[in-house]
DNA sequence: TTGAAAGCGCTAACAC
DNA sequence: GTGTTAGCGCTTTCAA
């Protein structure tokens, strides 16, 4: 590509005036204002450039100049490609991309840091806004996009003060999930939670790791079932967390086996997603002797359209809408920022149920 | 957005020079070419860009400089969310994002048209090449993109002459494909393809209509079924083609029900997608009294997961290789116009067996 | 090391 | 309806 980026344009907007003998305005009009000038002489115009090869006025010159590059960024997580493996940024992607459509825009996809923070592709982004979808809290990109004079939305993201958001209760959803389970007789409950932070962790993790977690969303989430077990009695320092590291069916299900092989006495295991749950009954499956939701409640969270077809215990969070509502923040930029939180709804599957030991008689309900 | 458009930068880099008595170049070199200037200054000059909110070099004005503006543009059939929600451009796009990240580029989504011509996105869009993927032959935002003084990539398209293509023989897979089925025995074959162009038509249509598809693959494909069929003794329009507008299973279904009405002996329904297979799975199911194989041989095209996951008979092709390739060439820009085929694979599954009343004497093969 | 000069290609006021 | 003037903000020779 390398010579082609440096070719020169074959013509330019002033070549062709040259050419025509009229004005760079004139020309300019032909392709900005076609009421400016006679549809005689704008025929004479385009007609020219396409003789010389004139493509029309270049994007980024006009760019420059108008203060408009017609396109928004996004930033994700990691690798672009997670996007496309996460059913739960796939129905985000979705939302942005209608309303990126609806607005004119496009759609800019900025990849993930790599080398210093200077040669950051945050700052060579031609965009007019950016929309920060569930990053870490301490991404340095996401830092470098604040900086930017361009409106921005985050997205499952902890306020940022003067920047439009949009979210879920991450932690009343997570209440909910709790509660179900807890009101079924549960008392030995495991849980699996996503990437907390860079590092790749193995195995059960501590409260104080789960309070520092970098990711908002899963603070949120865990923080939500904390509550929500101490306040029926339990304590939460002894319910296990395991944190898995890639967010996939495979990682899930070693999290559940590292679960299973700590405590072989659970009940339930909560997931703080979809993905994860589905690792779960995967290793139960595996194992044989673990039937769902017999031996095992497995809950999940996002209500990804996996988790509907098998009649997944989850919470259900309108993923489109998400994105759409960020793209909608962002083109219909009103007075001051603003919060969007979207509803969730708790959906009980076939795979939560009582416990066959269930002792529900000295749980007194909420 | 509006305000925040045309919003001023707080600082430039011009006034930054003048706040620190120093030239222009001096800054920029801070951010460009730190071996440029003294560990010293350069610190110098960043502190005070903190202070003064000058938030490093305009990313348009430098790409206006330099001639690169650090990004591709993806030019898709149709709504932009259409991307994510076709899994086979779903591979396509993961597997460009690949090639962008590794190459640190941006990936930009170029919206669909709407309006005039001079106001078409493709005009529009601060790119270094464009990767154009799956569009219809007549498309204007094509016809835009090819006038764009930039490298570009055409994949499942007809060549360009001068132009980089990656592309699968749909023709040669979709010939193996109806070789398998007519092996097993099958005389009375329906097809279902996607869309040939922008009307939306119902119900059966003609051979004529299938040579002027404007969209490459279709035609590839249902050339590679008529050369079959006509080799093998069949009289190709005499057999039954139904056109699904929409790339769904909702529409594979509708068409599937179109095709059983129309005859409703058919013991095989060849599609051009995986998607619209899933449909006449569907619409199998909904009968009730058509069983897959026994009463109706199904066969479909892509190999995508869920194909995949339930024995689709289909035709395995490199999705996501497709997408990664598309890239490389672009970035990679050899020679001359080059074009890659990349290899796909008759994946016999559980949706194809002999019809019930199988006659095979009378086949002589191949 | 640093600075001065030149211009990337275009559009928006404003005058004619 | 058309032209003139003045930059948008930056990088890059080249000279000091």
């Amino acid at each position: 590509m390398a010579r082609s980026l440096n070719a020169r344009r074959p013509a330019t907007l002033a070549s062709l005036a040259a050419e025509l003998g009229v004005s760079r305005t004139t020309v300019s009009n032909a392709y900005n204002r076609p009421d400016q000038l006679s549809a005689e002489l704008r025929k004479r115009v385009l007609d020219t450039a396409r003789r010389l090869g004139y493509p029309g006025p270049d994007p980024v010159a006009r760019s420059l100049r108008t203060r408009q590059a017609g396109a928004v960024g996004l930033l994700l997580t990691d690798a672009l490609a997670f996007a496309f493996e996460d059913p739960g940024a796939l129905g985000f992607l979705e939302g942005l991309a209608q309303s990126c459509q609806e607005a004119g825009r496009g759609l800019l996809l900025v990849p993930p840091a790599a080398g210093p923070a200077e040669a950051n592709a945050v700052h060579r982004a031609a965009v007019d806004g950016f929309v920060v979808y569930s990053v870490p809290d301490d991404d340095p990109q996401l830092a470098a996009v604040l900086r930017r004079p361009v409106p921005t939305v985050v997205c499952d993201q902890p306020v940022v003060s003067g920047v439009d958001r949009v979210a879920i209760d991450d932690r009343a959803a997570m209440v909910g999930v709790a509660k179900h389970v807890l009101e079924l007789g549960h008392r030995r409950v495991g849980v699996l939670c996503m990437r907390l932070g860079r590092e790749r962790t193995v195995g059960l993790i501590s409260p104080s790791r789960q309070r520092e977690a970098h990711s908002y969303v899963q603070r949120a989430r865990l923080a939500g079932l904390r509550d929500a077990f101490t306040e029926a009695g339990l304590v939460w320092p002894s319910v296990p967390v395991v944190e898995c590291f890639d967010h996939t069916l495979a990682d899930g299900q070693a999290g559940a086996a590292a679960l299973l092989d700590h405590d072989p006495q659970l009940t339930a295991i909560i997931c703080t997603s979809d993905v994860l749950a589905l690792g779960v009954l995967a290793e139960a499956d595996r194992r044989g002797d673990v039937r769902v939701p017999e031996d095992l409640t497995v809950t999940g969270f996002d209500g990804i359209p996996e988790a509907e077809r098998i009649g997944l215990t989850t919470v259900r969070q309108p993923m489109v809408e998400k994105g759409r509502t960020a793209g909608r923040l962002l083109f219909d930029h009103g007075d001051g920022p603003r919060t969007v939180v979207l509803a969730t709804e708790l959906s009980v599957g076939r795979t939560s149920a009582a416990p066959r030991t269930a002792n529900v008689e000295w749980f007194s309900g909420w």
